[in-house]
DNA sequence: TCCATACTTAGGCATATGACTAACCAACAC
DNA sequence: GTGTTGGTTAGTCATATGCCTAAGTATGGA
């Protein structure tokens, strides 16, 4: 696991841990969006809305294009996967400790007869 | 998703947008550990740490109980699959997207013939 | 050309975060 | 009971975050 690998970590989940930053996310699951469509729901000054958009941009979790005056946003797998990789890791890491602890208790508990 | 779930779901991406604690919930992936253990590896000092462990708990991702002068910290499963849990959907969602789009791309290219 | 649309930039402000030191308890261990 | 260990509280400080308003730029349409 490289440094760059943890700052990208770092930003993906502090990015992740904001509601209206997920519930873009959640709109652009469903295809690219301009400014405006992301931002409408929102009841929210719009600059106050695009640092959201320029922190999900900054972690990778999402890319944007201009065209005209319309900017198009859409998401990118890549950084979502690695996050949801890690915390599967840890989950695996975690459950295969308990296992061992379960087998290991069971051996008490044969070795009481 | 209930606003208290929304709630829990933003402590806990925000806990693990940080180094310092993805790395001790990493350690306590392998079993529970002490302040004093948990602290040991990283540079900083201590009321400094307890912070993140107080973030970490806050968040339900860790449980503590003291005993004697010891503190001894737990990992706690259920808030790291919920979080697991909400990135899985999401990048269900995004594939099933795909998915369909690439039908439409390929009805596009039969209907060509 | 003139106006509306769709962002963008600049700047300000309140609160939150993350680090520190210093001083403080509460159990052991002698 | 005196000192040591393990953790806790209190208080300070710099920086980051998240929101705002006001003003600016650039494109597209009438």
């Amino acid at each position: 696991m490289t440094n760059q690998h943890q700052l990208q970590l770092d930003r993906v989940f502090h990015a992740l841990g904001d509601p209206t930053r997920r519930a873009v996310v959640r709109r652009l699951g469903q295809g690219p969006a301009s400014v405006g469509e992301l931002a409408r729901p929102h009841k929210m000054a719009l600059p106050s809305f695009m640092q959201h958009l320029a922190a999900l941009e900054k972690c990778g979790l999402v890319r944007s294009r201009k065209v005209g005056r319309v900017r198009t946003y859409r998401l990118q797998p890549k950084p979502l996967k690695a996050a949801e990789k890690w915390m599967v890791e840890q989950r695996a890491l975690w459950e295969r400790r308990l296992d061992r602890l379960d087998d290991y208790l069971l051996q008490m508990k044969e070795s009481e007869t």
